[in-house]
DNA sequence: CTTTATCATTGACCCAGATCAACCCTGTGG
DNA sequence: CCACAGGGTTGATCTGGGTCAATGATAAAG
């Protein structure tokens, strides 16, 4: 291990990943996740912390009701987040993209499974250590309190799109929804990526398969739509997004 | 204004309300809110920011989109919190009851609407002296995200309700949900109080106002419950529970 | 190339819950 | 006393979306 000037550790703190390739410093996502509460010296701390994970298409991150040891960010890919019942009916209550963080509530349980929909990438801490950070960063403290409010704002909204809204208008509001967060994470889209089945859109609607499928097909019979793999064009947005304001 | 002696002051904090008769000291409600996480001490501080508040039935509290200047921990009766759409359709997320703090988000409009569904009292604080008072106290903090993370589960539970569950699923889950609610701050109850209409049940569930009141007196038919003016008594909680369950 | 598997689409039919329409309380005011 | 207003209940009917059953498309495996 190469010595450090002490004169350089002040600017440049000794972050062992710092000084190679993949940094906080040089991630993509920081300043949309928790990790925008910290500032250089502090995301080394978080660094050492964290541990690069990977994940393959339906392998788990976690499972409800076990021991919630870790708590992840997730750095590239999308999973989702569901709750079944003892029967299997299956309720999807978010579908998490890049710069989602997935431990919010530090219960001592996970609330729900999670599960990998295309290879993900995650950032893994213990439980425990993040806590410990967390005891004397206020801030973050305050950085992870917005992002709580900011999941509870969208689970309500998720109430009435599952309590109120049409099948039509349900699909619409996923559309719309994913393509707005997508574009905070890769930049404007008019091509909104699909990745999950046509079952977990189902799951996360209150719908069946069939109906988002008869939905879909009818979008693009009127033009609103065009179906391409894993995805679809919005060719009409401002039609799209009326059927979720009405 | 009497003296007060100094060696007074350490034990017993110079709090306007709390030598008087209706300080938060005393107040029944205080350790299954916000306020459990202070001491006696910062307890004085809270009660100087709150304000005393009553609300009739039907009066609003606050709407969804306006400036969010005040916050409000309900003490007594309970607050239907609800969303609209344009055309009128309404989902209700939530009945407040005594204990729960709304505001929690912090965020500088409202995100839904709140109106007192039998008369209500609620302590008051501006948003901005709140919000003062949580900077210098992280433990509040952590108290408020606590209290947070806590409506997020139950939206996500709210969430499998409404996408996954049947007509008679809904109600049921319902009424053990408000039961256990109001254990925790009137003691073990049998007959569940229902003080809101069967227009908000339905609004709360995704229903319609006749399913909702065909689905009680199929309940009450089968002896499961016992309809009493403004509740239910739950004759079998068993088998209740069981519906919520399976 | 064929086989097998998985997912998506499409059609025919059905049903849980919505809609529409009385009717029935209970309380309030004249 | 009656009138009448605002819930709540009940019945008859309708329909959006579920269920059941093929069929089609894509892809990996042999």
């Amino acid at each position: 291990m190469p010595a450090v000037p002490a004169e350089n550790r002040a600017v440049r703190p000794s972050c062992s990943r710092a000084r190679g390739e993949v940094g906080c410093a040089k991630c993509k996502i920081r300043l949309l996740s928790v990790c925008a509460a910290l500032d250089e010296n502090e995301l080394c701390e978080l660094e050492a912390l964290a541990q690069q994970t990977v994940f393959e298409p339906k392998k788990t991150l976690f499972i409800q009701d076990e021991p919630a040891d870790a708590i992840y960010n997730i750095t590239d890919g999308v999973v989702r987040l569901y709750k079944l019942l003892p029967d299997g009916r299956r309720q999807i209550i978010g579908f998490a993209l890049p710069g989602n963080f997935l431990g919010l509530s530090m219960a001592d349980r996970y609330g729900f499974s999670a599960d990998a929909v295309v290879p993900v990438k995650a950032c893994r801490f213990s439980r425990e250590g993040f806590s410990n950070l967390l005891d004397d960063k206020p801030h973050l403290l305050r950085r992870l309190h917005e992002l709580a409010t900011h999941e509870l704002t969208l689970a309500q909204d998720q109430m009435v799109v599952l309590g109120r809204r049409s099948a039509e208008e349900k699909v619409a509001s996923l559309l719309i929804g994913l393509r707005d967060r997508w574009a905070r994470v890769n930049g404007v889209v008019v091509t909104v990526p699909l990745p999950m089945s046509r079952q977990d859109i189902a799951d996360f609607l209150g719908l069946t398969i069939e109906t988002v499928s008869r939905t879909l097909t009818r979008f693009a019979r009127e033009k609103i739509i065009l179906i391409v793999p894993d995805g679809v064009r919005l060719l009409d947005p401002r039609r799209m997004e009326a059927l979720t304001e009405a």
